[in-house]
DNA sequence: ACTAGCCCCTGGGAGC
DNA sequence: TGCTCCCAGGGGCTAG
């Protein structure tokens, strides 16, 4: 699932490719009008008014929040869009098709005639797509519909109930071990693991890398952050800094088919040592553990019974 | 402050 | 081959 680094790949990738580009015309064949929150693309009358505001305007830059994608416009407005479980975006040339399936809610969908990296023609699962002045698309890929696009004015961004209550960034140079140890204490008879995947508390960690993360720093997640011994403490913010650029490098993680905006996948489903290893011998050397799987807040926890402390 | 549980949603895998 | 059932889970929400 898309956390910070697929995230960070995605943005970046799109903050060079959109530069400049105009949005021609949008797109969606999401409806569910019921769907809690208005301000959501979901809602058939807030698109109206979405596409009202974006069409037209032009790409100013792409940048990340969270596990936010930002895409700020020319004309004071910036596009929210949260990939949750299964989103992910894509730019290529794509074209609209009549769906043979009759069932479908939406007798329209979208499928891509660009060869090369993209062999996308069999996605199924194109939910939203942006026609861009360069004659290709920006188009969201959600298997799940659990993604979300909005829109806000630039300037109320970092004020607005989407942005503003997102936690510091982990990789920021000025996010150091008091700061992170500072946020983590904000729930000191949490469960370290719940804690650290708050974004409220600290931003864009999800399940993956923070099973990663505690697993390499050697805490139990279902340990009390204020039983935490601080050089326990200081292990784990290298450790958090380390995974999650360690997701960079390989360009994400696609256990749900993650691709960046070219449709290539990322290779950090392939390094977990924790993550989804259930039953698995622990490969950290000279352990001689079991990984274990514990439900924590509603999540799968995976962890190494012998070299990840609980500490509580 | 914290927890449990529900909801959104659909494909993939297990079991029969 | 095909059915049923369970699982994956970010984050917003309510109720306790």
């Amino acid at each position: 699932m898309p956390e910070l680094p697929e995230v960070h790949t995605t943005a970046t990738m799109l903050n060079k490719i959109l530069k400049s580009l105009r949005i021609t015309s949008v797109w969606t064949s999401y409806n569910s009008p019921s769907h809690k929150g208005k301000d959501n693309i979901k809602n058939p009358e807030f698109f109206k008014s979405f596409s009202k505001k974006i069409t037209g305007a032009e790409f100013k830059k792409g940048y990340r929040r969270g596990k936010n994608v930002l895409l700020e416009l020319d004309n004071g407005y910036t596009v929210i869009i949260h990939m949750k479980m299964t989103g992910h975006l894509l730019y290529g040339k794509y074209k609209k098709v009549k769906s043979k399936n009759l069932k479908e809610r939406s007798k329209e969908k979208w499928e891509t005639v660009e060869e090369g990296p993209l062999k996308d023609s069999k996605n199924q699962f194109i939910r939203f797509v942006m026609s861009l002045s360069d004659g290709r698309h920006l188009v969201l890929s959600d298997m799940r519909k659990f993604a979300k696009v909005t829109i806000e004015k630039t300037t109320e961004l970092e004020t607005s109930k989407h942005i503003g209550s997102i936690g510091p960034e982990p990789l920021e140079t000025t996010f150091n071990l008091k700061l992170f140890t500072d946020r983590l204490i904000l729930r000191p008879r949490g469960k370290v693991k719940q804690v650290l995947m708050n974004p409220e508390i600290i931003a864009g960690i999800g399940n993956i890398y923070s099973d990663e993360a505690l697993f390499l720093a050697g805490i139990h997640p279902e340990s009390r952050v204020n039983k935490i011994p601080s050089e326990k403490m200081s292990e784990l913010f290298k450790a958090v800094k380390k995974v999650l650029t360690k997701g960079i490098d390989f360009g994400g993680d696609s256990t749900s088919d993650y691709r960046n905006p070219l449709g290539v996948h990322g290779n950090f489903h392939h390094h977990h040592q924790a993550y989804r290893n259930t039953g698995k011998p622990c490969i950290k050397k000279g352990c001689s553990g079991t990984i274990r799987k514990v439900k924590i807040g509603g999540r799968s926890g995976h962890f190494c019974d012998k070299h990840q402390i609980l500490y509580s």
